[in-house]
RNA sequence: GCCGGAGUGGUGGAAUGGUAGACACGCACGACUCAAAAUCGUGUCUCGCAAGGGGUGAGGGUUCAAGUCCCUCCUCCGGCACCA
């Protein structure tokens, strides 16, 4: 029997976090790295180091990846548990113009704070794996994949108007604007032309969407990207017009097409420019352009904001179908990125054709009948069958739409999703490695110059210009042509924050490695991700962007397969005690340092895991982590009431016997023991951390009834829990005198015979309530179950001289008897 | 508007279609104590003294049996949104 030790949180975490970082003994060796052998790579998302420091929502992931890592470590997997910074980005920048001084330094700070906080925790992240997004060795990569990229002819310069926050004063991608606004500052965003870097992603776009199929993701956040990448099948029709230009209109609903009483287009579209002279009202025309283009993004897509437009006088298409002549307008519901930027409306069918045709008075032509015969009303737009439509009338919506698609267009795909604007203006980003020549154009920087490193300057204040702060610093901009040598200048836009993280989990696999962006063995062993945890809010960002990057690192040979993350799973948000969000401006912030001062990082972990389903939002409440340090501190206690059974010896008694002089557990505490093994294995697994822990509270209490616990279940118990409360665990597996650390112990295994208890209770019901029960032996007959049931007193006394109609038996369950 | 997800005690939450409320917080009472804290024990969905009845957002349905499956709603949360 061990001697009685206190619990004190404070200096046993001390004590292990200070010897399990001498030791090492949660590196990861990748010496010897055998195909077949067990592997296991489990990832954070890692974070943005700001300069707030941590709230207790932030560690709540990287404990249930540190808890699952544990266990597969303790199961035999090689395991890759690694953490790094994703440090570019507008904060740090932010910082910087503030305290004028290098981002770099900012960065340092607030990456120290980072780490010390999530290291009180007890995490085991192999720490000679670090990773820096803002490290030169690191991005070196990053604009090698650009320039690979670029190469494969997938990044393009282009100078359509794109999304601009005046108050960032930079460009922004699609995916950055939430509600118009900038989702960094919430400011209007606004259309600017700018010259700027795109990747073609839609060039993946049905890859990305096709191969969700087979991850193992939440079906939501699937769902999201799913709608994110917006794929729609229809036709594109071709409407010729008296100025010789050709109209072409995207529409899945072809078979409307007999009801097309007018065309639109876009106010941006080139169409207009294209039209030239025949247009009759130029005047007006630009100045409704010119209205339109004034007000944002959020003005002009609001719910329910009247449809705006104007006629192109001089202008008449001619429907393919019928040849029919039909007037052409301007509306500010039609965009021009979308499709084609130009539709054909039928006012009968469509809800905004409609309401347009209703405003300025046009024609409503009936195409489409429903088929149950209701109709009477104007507007319809569900499929039906055709009516006016010639030789297609008659045809159902479906039918027709193969056959009208192919005698008058062709059928099309078409996405929501949109190429990815890459460039920013703004200092706090890789540099885009190209170099500008006045006779050879855009020249890549040369591999071997790589990387191209971020200068110092004196102000990282953004320009406005639409040019980043780095086009000031002549010294750097102005560069020979890798080319002719003759004058250049470097490209001055730096790259979106999302580009580090596009594949920094491919760096941990490999992160010091100069001569390639990993080695290929390495990849091959670790890849995919097995298990990613972050948060919901990367579903159409950072998670598009980086399968996109790894399947373009498939498609030129760097990678293997086709998808980084095999299995992702979201982490509930922690709210404040007051129900919201945790934020400084609220005052709700609990900090995890306070927590594990006065409970310890065992309980704190505990708790955060406790606390209730993984995935879901929860409301933090300091009041309640008390029941799990209970739970702990009954688990410390426990050791006094240890007895060796490993060896033959007298002393204590447990209260049963499972035989002469040998000390074990009686059978029902003996089944709760197996079964707890099985549920906690099952569990981590599956992240059902909260019920995990509380099946090893219902061992633990069965335990305190118990006079003395044998040492081989009290070793194991500690096992089960190492994973959740790693430093208590290793002082009570020390105060054992066992060998080593319980962390790179044996996961312990259940005995698949003692699942189930040989007495079973068997429920006696009445038209399916529960109005009696009684004992019997595990595997009892049917036919016996049914006799011991109307045998049972609530029976006998209530349906004495009746026969049930039915009876239903549930083998070792429940008898149901229908009268 | 479209697409997802969720509604269970005072609270956080458990429940392969098969005993609803495990586990925990809180509360009440009791034991220990001069006393308090800690700890332990008992109770705690609801109506009822009890026997018994009712009960998982609302209403229908399927089933021997529904928190769980189906339909129609309501509320809340997340994503997308003049996407043709």
């Amino acid at each position: 029997m061990a001697k009685k030790q206190v619990y004190d949180h404070k200096k046993i975490e001390k004590k292990w976090q200070k010897k399990w970082e001498a030791s090492k003994i949660y590196k990861t060796d990748d010496k010897t790295l055998k195909t077949g052998q067990k592997k296991f790579f489990v990832l954070d998302m890692f974070p943005y180091p700001s300069g707030e420091g941590l709230h207790v929502g932030h560690p709540k992931g990287y404990i249930a990846t540190d808890i699952v890592s544990r266990m597969k470590r303790m199961s035999g997997f090689k395991v890759l548990h690694p953490m790094g910074w994703d440090a570019f980005g507008l904060p740090a920048e932010q910082f910087a113009i503030k305290n004028k001084t290098n981002p770099m330094i900012g960065v340092k700070k607030t990456v120290a704070r980072f780490k010390k906080q999530v290291s009180i925790i007890g995490l085991d992240y192999d720490w000679d794996r670090e990773i820096n997004t803002t490290d030169p060795k690191y991005y070196k990569w990053t604009q090698w994949a650009f320039l690979k990229i670029l190469e494969a002819g997938l990044a393009y310069e282009s100078h359509e108007p794109i999304n601009w926050c005046p108050s960032c004063k930079t460009g922004l991608a699609n995916e950055d604007v939430e509600d118009g606004k900038c989702e960094r500052c919430a400011t209007p965003v606004e259309k600017k032309p700018l010259r700027q870097w795109v990747i073609k992603i839609t060039k993946y776009a049905d890859r990305l969407l096709n191969d969700l199929e087979a991850l193992e993701w939440p079906e939501p956040i699937k769902d999201a990207q799913r709608n994110w990448i917006g794929r729609s099948e229809g036709a594109e029709v071709t409407f010729k017009t008296n100025t010789g230009v050709d109209v072409s209109v995207f529409t899945t609903r072809v078979d409307t097409l007999f009801g097309v009483t007018y065309v639109v287009v876009a106010p941006e579209s080139n169409l207009i420019a294209e039209f030239g002279d025949n247009i009759k009202n130029k005047k007006e025309v630009a100045e409704f352009i010119k209205n339109t283009s004034k007000i944002s993004d959020i003005e002009r897509t609001a719910v329910d904001k009247p449809k705006n437009g104007l006629k192109l006088d001089g202008v008449i298409a001619i429907n393919p179908a019928n040849n029919e002549e039909v007037p052409v307008f301007i509306a500010d519901y039609v965009l021009a990125n979308y499709g084609t930027g130009a539709v054909m409306a039928v006012p009968a069918h469509d809800t905004r054709d409609y309401a347009f045709a209703k405003k300025y008075d046009l024609p409503i032509r009936e195409v489409i009948k429903s088929e149950s015969e209701i109709a009477g009303a104007e507007l319809f737009v569900d499929d039906g069958v055709l009516i006016n439509s010639s030789k297609f009338s008659g045809l159902t919506s479906g039918e027709a739409r193969g056959k009208i698609a192919k005698a008058y267009g062709k059928l099309v795909t078409k996405y929501k999703l949109r190429d990815w604007v890459f460039s920013r203006q703004r200092y706090w980003g890789e540099p885009i490695p190209v170099i500008h020549c006045e006779k050879c154009g855009v020249v890549p920087v040369p591999y071997k110059d790589l990387p191209v490193v971020l200068p110092k300057v004196k102000s990282y204040e953004p320009t406005g210009t639409g040019e980043s702060p780095l086009a000031n610093i002549l010294s750097w901009v102005n560069v020979k042509c890798p080319k002719c040598k003759g004058p250049g200048k470097r490209e001055t836009n730096t790259m979106p924050q999302w580009a580090g993280s596009s594949w920094y989990y491919l760096r941990y696999m490999d992160p010091k490695n100069d001569k390639a962006l990993v080695d290929p063995k390495k990849e091959a062993f670790w890849s995919p991700v097995d298990f990613y945890v972050g948060g919901a809010e990367h579903a159409a960002r950072h998670l598009i962007y980086a399968r996109f990057w790894h399947k373009f690192l498939q498609d030129i040979g760097v990678v293997k397969y086709g998808e980084p993350f095999k299995k992702l799973q979201n982490v509930g948000l922690i709210m404040g005690e007051d129900g919201r969000k945790m934020s400084k401006r609220y005052g709700n912030v609990v900090n995890p340092d306070t927590i594990v001062e006065t409970y310890g990082a065992d309980t704190l972990r505990l708790y955060e895991m406790f606390m209730g389903p993984f995935d879901q939002e929860i409301t933090w409440k300091t009041d309640n982590i008390i029941g799990v340090r209970r739970f702990l501190e009954k688990v410390w206690r426990m050791h006094e009431r240890v007895v060796d059974d490993t060896k033959k010896t007298a002393g204590k008694k447990s209260v049963s016997k499972d035989g002469e002089g040998v000390f074990g557990l009686d059978n029902a505490t003996d089944i709760l023991f197996n079964q707890t093994i099985k549920k906690v294995t099952d569990d981590i697994g599956t992240l059902g951390f909260n019920t995990a822990i509380s099946q090893m509270m219902i061992l633990v209490n069965q335990l305190e009834k118990v006079e003395a616990v044998p040492k081989s279940v009290y070793l194991t118990l500690i096992k089960l829990l190492a994973p959740f409360a790693p430093h208590a665990t290793e002082e009570l597996w020390m105060l054992f005198g066992q060998k080593g650390s319980i962390h790179t112990s044996l996961w312990p295994e259940y005995d698949s015979k003692k699942l189930v208890l040989n007495t079973i209770t068997v429920m006696v019901q009445v038209n399916g309530k529960v109005r009696d029960q009684f004992n019997a032996e595990l595997g009892i007959s049917k036919e016996e179950m049914e006799k011991l049931a109307l045998e049972s007193k609530y029976i006998k006394e209530n349906f004495a001289d009746k026969k049930p109609s039915r009876i239903i038996v549930v083998p070792n369950k429940i008898v149901n008897l229908v009268y």
